[in-house]
DNA sequence: CTTTACACCTAGCATCACTAGGCGTAGCAT
DNA sequence: ATGCTACGCCTAGTGATGCTAGGTGTAAAG
């Protein structure tokens, strides 16, 4: 998988795994892995900028715990959050619908 | 329509156009236009510069002609461009259902 | 003679995924 | 005791790439 497909789309990946539930960096990368078919495998250094930007942005809201020694910061959709996440969906349906119309356009009206 | 989403994907759709016959890229960005519904209304700046990486790494060959006074530069798809095309629609499809399933994907087995 | 469409170009910018490192705890094997 | 691996977090810097903003020039329309 070419590593600039995701460019654009992954805040969409995001906001969809949590909108089903709160979840830590770590977990969510583990349910990104086994969502995808064990195709989107993302390193740590790709996902935690991307809650960070997202929480910024008042899409996430964290909160620190620790669990059997181990802190852990947790990350819910907000409200707006889930507004964005309506509208990334929107906006994947229509990109990848007009990227499907324009591969299957041909120079000639369609064979009759 | 939001300026990342193309990332990664251009390439895949200015060599699909290509591969219905050549064009330059004046009119490869009216054809795109066109083919995805006004959608993809992309900016010369953009398009110019996929068009010499695309010939730089071989997929695409250029020819200088004149039409009516103007200068144009038209742009075919080589072979190896082909098996480009080949290659970056697969990874479309892979790309665009893994997004899919994890959309559609729950946490708890598909409600029955 | 000015504006619009055609037709090309590039330097620099902004975004964003990724690399490559760092820090620290817990549990297991040696 | 001492590694090693999994867990769990973080960030500075790099690289790819689409876009902005500007440039050049010809032809047709007003």
């Amino acid at each position: 998988m070419n590593s600039e497909a995701l460019k654009g789309h992954l805040d969409l990946l995001v906001l969809s795994v949590l909108a089903d539930g709160p979840l830590h960096g770590y977990a969510l990368i583990d349910e990104l892995r086994s969502r995808s078919g064990e195709v989107f495998d993302l390193a740590e250094g790709t996902v935690y900028p991307v809650l960070h930007r997202l929480e910024l942005a008042g899409s996430l809201k964290s909160e620190w715990t620790v669990v059997a020694g181990r802190r852990r910061r947790s990350y819910r959709l907000t409200r707006s959050g889930g507004a964005r996440l309506q509208q990334q969906r929107e906006m994947w349906n229509t990109f990848s619908s007009t990227v499907n119309s324009v591969l299957r356009s041909r120079p000639w009206p369609t064979t009759p």
